[in-house]
RNA sequence: GGAGGGGUGGGUGAGUGGUUAAUACCAGCAGACUGUAAAUCUGCCGCCUGAAACGGCUGCGCAGGUUCGAAUCCUGCCCCCUCCA
């Protein structure tokens, strides 16, 4: 590298943009062309309102258009509300079901609430497919389907491997790409933004705006952000998936659960620590000399800050030392009240002597005799009292720090009541 | 139009009349160990009753039927897949 480039010089900012957290750019020379061009690019970012939730594994491409957007760039949000009802093929094998207008609606509007948490809105045109799909004729659709050929849609990955292991690919699944594609078209994007996985969409889209006559489009690829399992990508029908609406305390204690030969991916992917600071701590960590742990508090609370801010990123921090470092209660937990405890222990007395330990005479008791079960289904931390008890003969309840050993159970007001790592009930104290 | 295969618990997938609430694996939950990491070990993993159960209920696409007894047999229906044309 040449000094002049470490200077810091606003109109070399682009170049780190293509270097970090990127994992392929077509065609990056062309790429790098356009950027220095000046001109203010259009940067294409389609969803699928079919499933609303954004979670940490969009975030990685949505931080990347962030950037750009800094440097002055573009942003057009494509509402995917007629791709939304092909659903989205690549790699699941399962056909979603069709979308009212009014639920995609409702999902579009949920998407953009989470869209704009990492986006400037100010610097966003946002467009709906419908705006020249609810146009199209069957005319338009032969002549868009009549550019390509089955054998160039088998190329794509997913539809090879389907297709020589015998599973369906249903003909709308082949529409998807194209569809996407014309939206390229539509918005005459300069880059269109994705994970690897939308690799050959986006090249469909290169191929149609040539054929349109069209500059193509660069493609600008991120790396798919692996989820909290460890192994495979986030998403959220995996269920290891870090959500952007997800309460500080949640999102803090999901990035304590990472593996921590994810951490600096995250990082890297995640977060604003410069590429030195990475290297240290990377060299740091094989060296063994930084506790793993303390990094990734670190790192967990740089990514709550960043949706929830400083503040409550601290507190989800003290909240999930004291909870699980030093395995006190949490500040708040949910409430039983004492009506709940005054039924339930009508509901166990079954011949037992009425009274166990009351307060005073004529004042209301302090302590109740329950079946922790029922207490424990009542109160919605367990699906049934099958579970629940199981629970209790696991050792996994404990009420006021001692482990509950079996079903009948004092109960105090002012109680608590955890049930395995996470989850706990607070009695009301009155 | 023809031939064949299949629909089983969150997923994959065994089971072809009775110890089958249903093998196994994955996922999940809990405990031990810990750093809510990894690895490892152990247990659980339909619902209800119960201290517990070899107690009851529901359950193998849907609806009926045969049988002392059916996920397993019969009838009808729905859905899916493959191959040939």
């Amino acid at each position: 590298m040449c000094s002049k480039e470490e200077t810091v010089n606003p109109s070399q900012d682009w170049r780190r943009l293509l270097k970090r957290g990127v994992a392929e750019i077509i065609v990056e020379d062309e790429m790098v062309k356009l950027l220095e061009s000046g001109r203010p690019l259009r940067l294409k970012q389609g969803f699928d309102p079919s499933r609303p939730d954004i979670h940490l594994g969009h975030v990685v491409g949505l931080r990347k258009l962030r950037q750009f957007q800094e440097l002055g760039h573009q942003v057009i949000l494509i509402v995917g509300d007629w791709t939304a009802q092909i659903g989205d093929p690549s790699g699941q094998s399962a056909t979603r079901s069709m979308l009212s207008a009014e639920e995609v609606r409702a999902n579009a509007e949920t998407y953009m609430r989470q869209f704009f948490k990492v986006i400037n809105r100010e610097k966003t045109q946002v467009v709906w497919q419908s705006e020249w799909f609810a146009k199209f004729g069957l005319a338009d659709v032969v002549r868009l389907t009549s550019k390509f050929t089955v054998a160039q849609f088998l190329a794509r990955d997913d539809f090879a491997k389907r297709f020589a292991a015998g599973r369906p690919i249903a003909i709308t699944e082949l529409l998807y790409p194209l569809m996407q594609a014309y939206d390229s078209v539509q918005v005459q994007a300069d880059v269109e933004f994705g994970g690897t996985d939308q690799k050959f969409n986006c090249l469909v889209g290169r191929e149609l705006q040539q054929m349109m006559g069209q500059r193509q489009q660069q493609v600008f690829l991120m790396p798919l952000l692996v989820g909290t399992d460890g192994v495979q990508k986030m998403s959220k029908s995996l269920g290891n998936y870090i959500a952007v609406e997800e309460p500080p305390d949640q999102m803090y204690g999901k990035v304590m659960s990472i593996p921590d030969s994810l951490m600096m991916g995250y990082f890297e992917l995640l977060t604003d620590i410069s590429d030195d600071e990475l290297e240290e701590y990377r060299k740091k960590l094989s060296e063994q000399c930084i506790s793993p742990m303390l990094l990734k508090k670190r790192l967990a609370r740089e990514i709550v800050a960043q949706f929830h801010g400083e503040a409550p990123a601290l507190e989800a921090e003290a909240g999930f030392e004291r909870v699980f470092q030093k395995r006190e209660a949490p500040r708040e937990a949910q409430e039983v009240t004492r009506e709940l405890l005054e039924r339930l222990q009508e509901f166990s007395r079954r011949g037992i002597e009425p009274m166990v330990a009351m307060g005073t005479v004529g004042q209301p008791p302090r302590e109740y005799l329950v079946s922790l079960s029922l207490l424990l289904v009542e109160a919605g931390v367990v699906k049934s009292r099958g579970e629940a008890k199981r629970l209790i003969q696991q050792r996994a309840v404990e009420v006021d720090d001692s482990t509950a050993i079996n079903d009948d159970c004092r109960i105090s007001l002012g109680s608590t009541i955890r049930v395995g790592k996470r989850r706990f009930l607070k009695v009301a104290e009155d």
